[in-house]
DNA sequence: GCGAAACATTGACCTCAATCAATTTTGACC
DNA sequence: GGTCAAAATTGATTGAGGTCAATGTTTCGC
């Protein structure tokens, strides 16, 4: 729980995450109530179906968001990457648990603190409305994927996915890269597609074999064929 | 395309819906930029891919969101009821199909007027944020459903959600109905679990000879043991 | 570098749900 | 009530992906 001390102006994600809404006065306002933390990779944030007691804005690393059924299985049912918020204002209940993937700096907040500053910040709130509905769109696009592709065509559009995702944290602007290092492992891969390890691994093999992917070491994947990638991911 | 004239204050989800955040010359504002119209069922409100030219709050009836795959199959991504919101503001693009499954009446917008007019109305982006941010974590519950759940539990857990959304619809207060009409067929139901007609179908049959639901005619299911249908959705 | 543990791949087999193919039921209309 | 088309059920079979088990690879601590 160590506590770092970064001014918001030198934030890596000033321009993009919620508080880019604000300016000068209102941003010392929500420093105020606001404390940067650093959560080593494996360790959880927030725990499914606790009181929710706080929200926090990504600005490093990568987290995941997950649900667990009855027996031991997960579902991860979002990521948040840098200038993503985690977490449901207004709301007393945290409905998912947050898991830091890698190494990862967040903005948290008091949860109620947040609310009270957030009602008082209309172009807060909006920026906020913004991504809320974005990430639904999100989830959505997630769940035909979960529904309605085969095993293979849920591991092609998910390379597609996490490599445009990477590519936009890392910034290089618009260019989205072809070789990537996956922020998970084989397990995590598998709890975002609905499948088993052992399946992940046959498609991913099966792809390289295609020629539209390439594998080196645990976690790294580059992108051959983007456009057969995509077709493999559709039909 | 007919425009019914009822006003703001007899509307049956006044205290419900998103613009029961504003009062008297507020909401005669929104009035203004609204129409109230009615869809028949099977006609779609907006087409996925389209430029997002409206949104709209439900006031009666139910409609679906999907997304289609390459192939003939579709994904159902969402249920809108009585006071719910659909479309997405403040972007220029809808993403899913918008489609009437009983009558249906809804508060129409033109997007832009609505975006115009919700910026200058904190109040309302406020109601509409809580909303969506409920409907995400209702999509993250989804998700995990789809993911990780059999056609039996798949099954068993629709029918519960879909009793307790029925019930909240029709207004008795807390009372949940164990007796209703699904306002949707066979196809459906397996386009909303990602499964087939057969399978759901199989399922059904299944939970009737165990004793958990009673089914008569195509529609009406009966709950007649809610705590071993609850059972049923999670082991 | 070496060894151990965690992680990933591969193979053999099995199961659950998809597919293909008839029926049967339902409800709308005459 | 009888007729018909649409929808739902049921049955037989297949196949994709899960499960179980063994082997291979990477990484990390020493």
């Amino acid at each position: 729980m160590e506590t770092l001390s970064v001014a918001c102006e030198a934030c890596p994600v000033r321009n993009k995450a919620i508080c880019a809404a604000l300016s000068g006065p209102e941003l010392s306002g929500l420093r105020q109530i606001r404390r940067h933390q650093f959560i080593p990779a494996g360790q959880t944030l927030v725990w499914e179906g606790d009181d929710a007691f706080v929200v926090a804005s990504v600005t490093a690393g990568v987290l995941k968001l997950t649900k667990s059924l009855g027996d031991g299985k997960e579902q991860i049912v979002g990521l948040a990457f840098p200038a993503d918020f985690v977490g449901r204002p207004f709301h007393d209940k945290t409905m998912s648990t947050v898991t830091a993937l890698t190494d990862t700096e967040v903005c948290v907040f008091r949860r109620e603190d947040f609310d009270n500053f957030a009602r008082e910040h209309p172009e807060l709130e909006h920026k906020l409305l913004e991504r809320t509905l974005a990430e639904l769109e999100r989830a959505r696009e997630w769940m035909t994927r979960l529904g309605r592709k085969t095993a293979s065509e849920k591991v092609s559009s998910f390379v597609l996915d996490i490599s445009e995702r990477l590519s936009a944290e890392t910034c290089h602007g618009s260019t989205v890269l072809d070789r990537f290092e996956l922020p998970f492992g084989r397990q995590q891969v598998a709890d975002i597609l609905g499948l088993t390890i052992e399946t992940v691994s046959r498609q991913m093999t099966s792809l390289k074999r295609q020629g539209l992917i390439g594998l080196s070491g645990r976690r790294t994947i580059q992108i051959l064929n983007r456009e057969g990638l995509a077709k493999a991911a559709e039909s």
